[in-house]
DNA sequence: ATTATCTATAGATCTATAGATAATGC
DNA sequence: ATTATCTATAGATCTATAGATAATGC
């Protein structure tokens, strides 16, 4: 009786993702799953028999390796520069749905078993924050940067990158992408003139 | 039959504000708050007829009008200097229970009425951008700025504070004030070496 | 015989209402 | 008589399980 490990089960994983990472646990019912893929609700235990929590956590586990390997990835693959890089994880973050650090903290981490809860958590500050703080210390070791807490940018970058999902746009708005250049060039260069 | 405007509905107010600013519509239940106050869920009704939408609606509404006094009134009693603005404004957000822009996006308005959303989020949007973009137009305004972006630097900066909210602590970590400290440098002067 | 679904329903939880009760104020 | 609670419960919703059914593979 071994969990089926098929396109079915990949295509409620990555609902579930889409779902949970955007809504956060309480807001999404199995239902909800179950519907944007054309299933019964009471089918999906059939896939994940865990129900519900340990459906969240399986999917959540999944994202945030992804999110980790995919900056990885997208800095690599940008060469040596910093803003390319910074560039290239904006990019990758955007095409990702959207993942707030606060909410899992505040409500989801909450609504679980605290050892799924310390083991996500924990997970999610490292995978967020490692990729860009490896490219900052580079950077720094190469001379380039006035700043020193190479956490907390990393972080302030992913937070604002991810708010950039839930800037209301309207027509004479600037796209998506010139939110992303401006974004980064205010934090290489601050606000103040130079 | 007026509402009651006394004590206990206060109380009622502050307890749903504090739970639902940071867990969200969905993760507080009527019970949570009753709990905190002292009292059977079902009381709660004489207090609030309207049920659990109508007071995060009221609750919600409250804390974004309160929000944009509070930094108003910060940054007016900070004089004219950017930086003790901003850092007033951080003093002032960290010490009211976490916001957060993305899960009432994502999460909290789609729970409830098209109508409360709407304005709801507008009201959300507009209280926390403006007091300190009027502040940004201002040092524009003498010369000190190097960014034109005041709406994107506004929310970046509530963002990221609101950010420190939900940062892990540990023993060896620096204080509260010493991350606000750092971030407003960073944001103020950039990732960049001057 | 196994796999992948479905229908039906139990059980838990949450919001909301009805009606009783005790304390207070005229 | 009004105010501020409580208990009890209805009704809705959500998770989870049981068992039936149809299709597929030996």
């Amino acid at each position: 009786m071994d969990l089926p490990n098929n396109d079915t089960r990949q295509r409620i994983l990555d609902i579930a993702d889409q779902l949970f990472s955007r809504q956060g646990y309480k807001s999404v019912r199995l239902r909800d799953i179950a519907d944007a893929i054309g299933m019964k609700h009471a089918s999906l235990y059939y896939y994940a028999p865990g129900g519900k929590e340990q459906l969240f956590a399986e999917v959540m586990e999944r994202n945030l390796l992804r999110h980790r390997a995919g900056m990885e990835q997208a800095i690599v693959d940008a060469g040596d520069d910093l803003r390319a890089q910074m560039w290239a994880v904006a990019r990758w973050l955007m095409a990702q749905p959207p993942l707030d650090l606060m909410r899992m903290q505040f409500a989801d981490m909450p609504a679980i078993s605290h050892e799924r809860a310390a083991y996500l958590y924990q997970l999610a500050w490292d995978s967020l924050r490692l990729p860009l703080r490896h490219a900052l210390e580079s950077a720094y070791g190469r001379g380039l940067l006035g700043i020193s807490d190479f956490d907390l940018a990393a972080i302030s970058f992913i937070t604002v990158v991810e708010g950039i999902h839930s800037a209301p746009r309207s027509d004479g708005d600037p796209t998506q992408d010139e939110v992303i250049e401006r974004t980064i060039d205010m934090l290489l260069h601050g606000w103040l003139k130079r």
